[in-house]
DNA sequence: GCCGTTTTCGGCCCGACTGTTTTCAGTCG
């Protein structure tokens, strides 16, 4: 059993503890235990093979869990998680999901209503059933309704990290498969989207039936969904659906090109080989009146015979890329190799979970010249946020732990908070002392667009502030963006000379793509930033590049792409951008 | 259930909003 397993039934225990209205501390050490596996470096099963080591010494699993994960690893269940499965209906994971419901309202609902699908509740809040119960009322109804639908509009899709590990593990199976040569992901997975619907992955080498045959194999699989001669559709146990093709290396270009789409993309390559006297399809470019193959060894072939630059994946939305491959003025997109610092990330001062030297030392080993330590501050109570005193004490502490380090520039920095009224949670003389002052919205998320601006706007006037972090608040496939006059907002920031951050954090990558192409196109620059809470979340910065890489952007359009002392004079403000 | 210790029990994050109440439980971040 693989660590995402055991803390996935975890966790769903854990939840079901909370409907049963177990003791919430409890509850509480069951997610700690859940957090500790998610950002452990090493296999559950390797430290449960080896004698000289003992679950119990990684912090938060005590004595209890590692029993428990002992059991999941020797029997493949839990007995304390099916007893809890027993009891409740599948549906009340689910229902734990929806905005506006914890899990004493579920808890009600199940006895009360014998709610068995969303379906079930949604028919419920439509008649207006709920009202009949203690504390729920017309208001919930239609807030529940909401969320079912935004509900709905996400399930079935999956965050691109997921994706990708759950990929990568996938064809690294394949290449042990007889035969095979090479194994490319494709899809929306390679155009680097924020959340991915089905994971495509195309095999060249060995004989298709033999890596049917052994792909089937692979203990992962949940269900096969189709199998033909060239084609396997199959469910994985995390439910996301793999789709394999086998290709013949002749065609893997055209191949290659139409299976990464995006659809709209292909649309318009294929309209645009018809006015050549062409035809693109997965298996060539052909010109029709000779009936001869053109092209579709390599994709960059099939681009060249229609008469265009290479187009790299993360473009291929027909928004502009053809042409502009066309006039030979496509962007040359920012790479991972290109980041040079990360402004973005805890220590344990706050919700961090690792020390403000761990996390240098692992930012140096992933060949980073310059962080920022980011904590957060006060009005974050529910993250310990740092007063004036503390950032003060913090200011010294990492000065130290500079002094000592070879080879990494270490910024003081804060996540200050915004409040409700634009002003920033911490003095001005504190803020003035800091090397990196980064804003964030974290509360009153739920004002209106005209609010927010005005928020955000007031913000700005503040001359400590250098970048805005996750600028829309949203939480993929969980919590909408929160809205704001963005143009606006980006007038204001080219104005006053503040960055936007695109955080990596694969369950935020905010800005968008779009939005972060706007960015561009008003000449405000970005900064991409893990905002990391382990050491592990460092290499999230590759979704950070996807995202800015969709969003055309460049390495000069990128501020942390400079070394650290010019990255340093970046960001500074001059008194006619302050005013 | 974990952890630290003032070392085997007691503390564990907590303020604010929302909607439903008529004094506050549930949810959220």
């Amino acid at each position: 059993m693989e660590n995402r397993d055991i803390a996935r039934i975890l966790s769903e225990t854990a939840d079901l503890m909370e409907v049963a209205g177990e003791d919430p501390f409890r509850i509480r050490s069951y997610r700690n235990a859940v957090q500790a596996i998610d950002s452990l470096n090493e296999n559950i099963a390797d430290i449960l093979g080896n004698p000289e080591r003992k679950l119990t010494e990684i912090p938060a699993i005590g004595k209890s869990i590692a029993a428990h994960i002992e059991e999941l690893c020797r029997e493949g269940k839990l007995k304390r998680h099916q007893e809890l499965c027993a009891k409740y209906p599948p549906i009340t994971l689910e229902l734990l999901r929806l905005q506006g419901l914890g899990p004493k309202g579920v808890e009600v609902l199940l006895t009360h209503f014998r709610v068995q699908s969303l379906d079930d509740l949604e028919r419920l809040c439509k008649e207006g059933k709920l009202r009949e119960l203690p504390r729920m009322g017309e208001k919930l109804e239609q807030k529940l309704l909401k969320s079912i639908e935004a509900y709905r509009r996400i399930t079935g899709r999956y965050l691109i990290s997921v994706a990708d590990e759950l990929a990568t593990e996938t064809q690294q199976y394949l290449l042990r498969g007889p035969g095979v040569q090479k194994v490319t992901p494709a899809g929306s997975l390679r155009r680097g989207k924020d959340t991915i619907g089905d994971i495509d992955l195309l095999v060249t080498g060995g004989e298709p039936q033999k890596v049917v045959e052994y792909f089937l194999r692979f203990p992962k699989i949940s269900e096969v969904i189709a199998k033909g001669e060239n084609k396997v559709s199959v469910k994985l146990r995390e439910g996301i659906q793999v789709d394999l093709r086998m290709l013949e290396p002749e065609n893997f270009g055209a191949a290659l090109q139409y299976f990464t789409g995006s659809k709209e993309h292909s649309v318009a390559l294929r309209t645009r080989a018809k006015r050549m006297g062409l035809q693109l399809n997965e298996y060539g470019l052909f010109r029709v009146s000779a009936n001869a193959r053109v092209a579709g060894r390599t994709e960059k072939e099939v681009y060249g015979a229609l008469g265009l630059a290479y187009i790299e994946p993360e473009l291929r939305e027909n928004c502009g890329e053809i042409d502009a491959a066309a006039e030979h003025r496509l962007p040359r997109l920012v790479r991972l190799v290109d980041i040079r610092g990360d402004l973005h990330m805890h220590s344990t001062a706050t919700d961090g979970r690792c020390s403000i030297a761990e996390m240098a030392h692992a930012a140096k080993e992933r060949g980073l010249e310059y962080i920022a330590i980011t904590d957060h501050t006060k009005a974050l109570a529910m993250a310990n946020g740092l007063n004036e005193k503390r950032v003060l004490a913090q200011i010294k502490e990492i000065r130290k732990i500079e002094s000592q380090m070879e080879g990494l520039r270490i910024f003081a920095g804060m996540e200050v908070d915004i409040h409700q009224d634009g002003t920033l949670d911490l003095d001005d003389d504190v803020l003035s002392q800091l090397d990196v002052v980064v804003g964030s919205v974290h509360s009153y998320m739920t004002i209106s667009p005209e609010e927010m601006t005005d928020r955000l706007l007031r913000a700005f006037e503040n001359p400590c502030l250098h970048i805005v972090a996750h600028p829309t608040g949203r939480l993929l496939l969980r919590r909408e963006p929160f809205g704001f006059d963005l143009e606006r907002v980006l007038e204001a920031a080219k104005r006053r000379h503040i960055a936007m951050e695109i955080n990596a954090f694969p369950d935020r990558l905010d800005l968008c793509d779009q939005h972060a192409r706007l960015c561009k196109e008003k000449g405000v620059k970005i900064v991409i930033s893990t905002d990391s809470h382990h050491t592990t979340h460092l290499q999230n910065m590759k979704y950070g590049v996807l995202t800015a890489r969709r969003a055309w952007l460049e390495k000069k359009d990128v501020l942390n792409t400079l070394p650290a002392a010019e990255f340093k004079k970046a960001l500074q403000r001059s008194p006619a951008q302050v005013r």
